[in-house]
DNA sequence: CGACTTCTGTACTGGCCGGTACAATAAGCG
DNA sequence: CGCTTATTGTACCGGCCAGTACAGAAGTCG
């Protein structure tokens, strides 16, 4: 009962992270978001709370939507298809021509550590969450024999992540997807393809 | 003549840069700088300009101060020790115990390409003239027979900037050095050693 | 129809922001 | 010692921010 509300909040919240994800927390107002969300403050209010509380709202929409590719990614049968799928997918989903370029997970705030706001914490969980799943899916190639057993899922994990947010500030700075692309080449030559040459490769570090 | 000030510019400075550094440029306000720099409003504003002159001359002394490694790694003599000291340097300086983590260049603010404030422009050159000199140095590198004749300068050059972001963003987010240099040892497996190698282990590529 | 409930629109609040006016202060110089 | 010049400290400005009070509007249910 009562006066229904006349918009659909699932779009309005697309809208909400279609602003975050170009402007990033701190320069987005709540000007910005009623304007673009096509509502007022007390609506906003009353659908989604705190502008803290509609960011974590729009990173959890993030995640399930324009960033879905990562889980699907991780569905993948190989150790280096997920790789390949997790870099390309970033590559292209960074420098989409009607999205916002960058990601909005990294992108979003600038934090530190020690930063004890909401949002950093967020922001923070949810990287660690994306890592954590990569390395907990290269783990389970290497049982599966599909990653010989000398390399080392939790520094694989780390770097692709390292190389995900590399792409992301470069998207940011205005790269284009064929530079990004020609990065994610380079940095899967990392990929462990045999255990002899992953080994022999290895026995000359310093 | 005139009242001398009381305070050493070059010093206040290099506290500016620590405050712009912990916590970007958005989220330091005036008086965070006034505190730290221990000046009061009008002094910052006779000595140093705008919030917005001020950071980007912080930014220009974060360049020849912390980041200084980054012009000694390109006087190294091989391609492959400019690459390293590139990586390692990065490694160090953004988990530093007594420096902010991450870089200032790159955290200092979410900036997108199409943002025409003076602070997201001046980043954005920052950077860009950052990889410039990267490919400079492997293209001189090349000429030199340092690096094989099928390498590409330019994509290596994005390489490294991209896994350098990367690293910048992961101690950012609270990675330790070690976990840093991990990811170093596995980014630096892509660099060309000898001609043969390269091309055999490009042939196979998709 | 009329009571009730919920949402919408306007207009406002206290607080913080970047930037500055102005008077007091501290030096050099004749 | 005064005059000039530059910096300092205080106190303030308009503007924008996130968040909200309140009255009117739009529905449901008896």
């Amino acid at each position: 009962m009562g006066r229904p509300r006349n918009f659909d909040a699932d779009e309005a919240l697309d809208r909400a992270v279609l602003v975050f994800w170009e402007r990033g927390y701190d320069r987005t107002t709540l000007t910005d978001l009623c304007d673009a969300m096509g509502i007022n403050r007390p609506s906003l209010y009353a659908a989604f709370g705190t502008k803290e509380e509609l960011f974590e709202r729009a990173l959890d929409r993030y995640a399930n939507g324009p960033q879905a590719y990562e889980s699907a990614a991780l569905g993948l049968p190989t150790a280096r298809e997920v790789a390949e799928a997790l870099l390309r997918g970033a590559a292209e989903r960074q420098t989409g021509a009607d999205t916002p370029h960058g990601c909005l997970a990294v992108l979003g705030a600038t934090t530190h550590p020690d930063d004890e706001s909401p949002v950093a914490r967020a922001l923070i969980a949810a990287r660690s969450a994306g890592e954590l799943a990569v390395r907990e899916r290269l783990e389970r190639a290497q049982r599966e024999g599909d990653l010989p057993a000398d390399a080392d899922p939790a520094e694989l994990a780390a770097y692709l992540r390292t190389v995900i947010y590399g792409l992301t500030v470069k998207a940011a700075t205005g790269a284009t997807r064929e530079e990004l692309d020609d990065v994610v080449d380079l940095a899967l030559r990392v990929w462990p393809t045999s255990s002899s040459e992953w080994g022999m490769r290895t026995a000359d570090g310093h």
